[in-house]
DNA sequence: ATTATCTATAGATCTATAGATAATGC
DNA sequence: ATTATCTATAGATCTATAGATAATGC
């Protein structure tokens, strides 16, 4: 699971400096320097790991993927309040993606296409995951294709709201409240 | 209405550079030398009309609370979606709010205090606005103050999907499919 | 007279390249 | 031998200050 060879683990140590300081100021104000700080190294030696900034992003990005990756066959609508309330515990994480999310919509950001696919791809699978649950209707009568982008836009709604004051908004208990919304499932 | 001295117009023109440039590249990246070129200025002369890049900021999020100032006694839920729908016609400014909202909730970003405060303001008139529609439970048996996080978080949410891929989704339809969600108000 | 704008410039950054040196692993 | 890291540095930016000149409005 951990990385093998020693320039794995550099680029693993790398890649989580690389998500604390895109936390805490962009990826565009982000600089170079201050990564490679983090590690112990000049922001040349960083460069020997990742040829550029943007390849830096890129392999911030993958990695996201990677966490993403649970087989969704096994999504259920409750198992997405649990990971509501697992991302509130996960403060550093969420600030990292929903700056580069907030960062991506202004021109020309590297992050841009990444994030129109991305979003494709979860409506696409909420759709799915709403379909599982419900069948063609849920008990308001839309469809899952339609529901599914609203659920999406919750979740990231709340996670600006939270960032901004978290002990103004309960991230896990509000998701349920849209839970109750859906209906509950006949199953 | 319109700005009376030479001074204020000025002021006025090099503020709608700048909403435009933050569209661009949101507020860290924007750099006062391209707002001024669009203004035919040098970027110090735009200095003279706003002394600090901060001082623009706010400018900027000023504004926003004047176009916002609407009286909420006149707020309906099917006045929300008709803004929405108007939004979506003024694609330039939902983004350089966006993009703002994304990088405030990076640290010591400027615009950080101003979100956290105008979202407070925001659920609280949100739920306001619910409880003149549906009175204390909305039919789904959620308190106004509950539901009100989860309207506002579908607004932005939507946003960043919609600022991303405008074809691939609707944002006042997706809106009006909230509606549904929330239910008929009895009246 | 006052306000608006310009030129010049200081002082910080930032990314990336070139090439030297140090450390590691066959 | 190869990989990792460093020093040096080019070439772009950026914000902000200082002080001169041009334009405007009593």
């Amino acid at each position: 699971m951990t990385a093998r060879t020693r320039s794995d683990r550099r680029r693993a140590e790398i890649l989580r400096a690389a998500l604390d300081v895109i936390a805490e100021r962009g990826y565009r104000a982000a600089s170079l320097a201050s990564v490679a700080e983090r590690v112990g190294l000049t922001q040349q030696g960083l460069l020997h790991h990742f040829p550029t900034k943007e390849a830096l992003l890129v392999a911030v990005l993958e990695e996201r993927d990677q966490w993403d990756a649970v087989p969704d066959r096994q999504w259920r609508l409750d198992l997405l309040a649990s990971l509501v309330e697992y991302n509130a515990m996960r403060r550093g994480i969420v600030q990292t993606f929903s700056a580069l999310l907030g960062e991506s919509v202004t021109e020309e950001h590297p992050a841009r296409e990444y994030f129109t696919r991305r979003y494709a791809s979860v409506r696409a699978d909420m759709a799915r995951l709403l379909r599982a649950e419900y069948g063609e209707r849920l008990p308001s009568g839309l469809t899952p294709a339609q529901a599914a982008p609203l659920v999406v836009a919750v979740l990231d709604g709340l996670q600006f709201q939270w960032l901004l004051d978290p002990d103004a908004v309960d991230m896990a208990a509000t998701f349920r409240h849209l839970l109750v919304l859906l209906g509950e499932p006949d199953h």
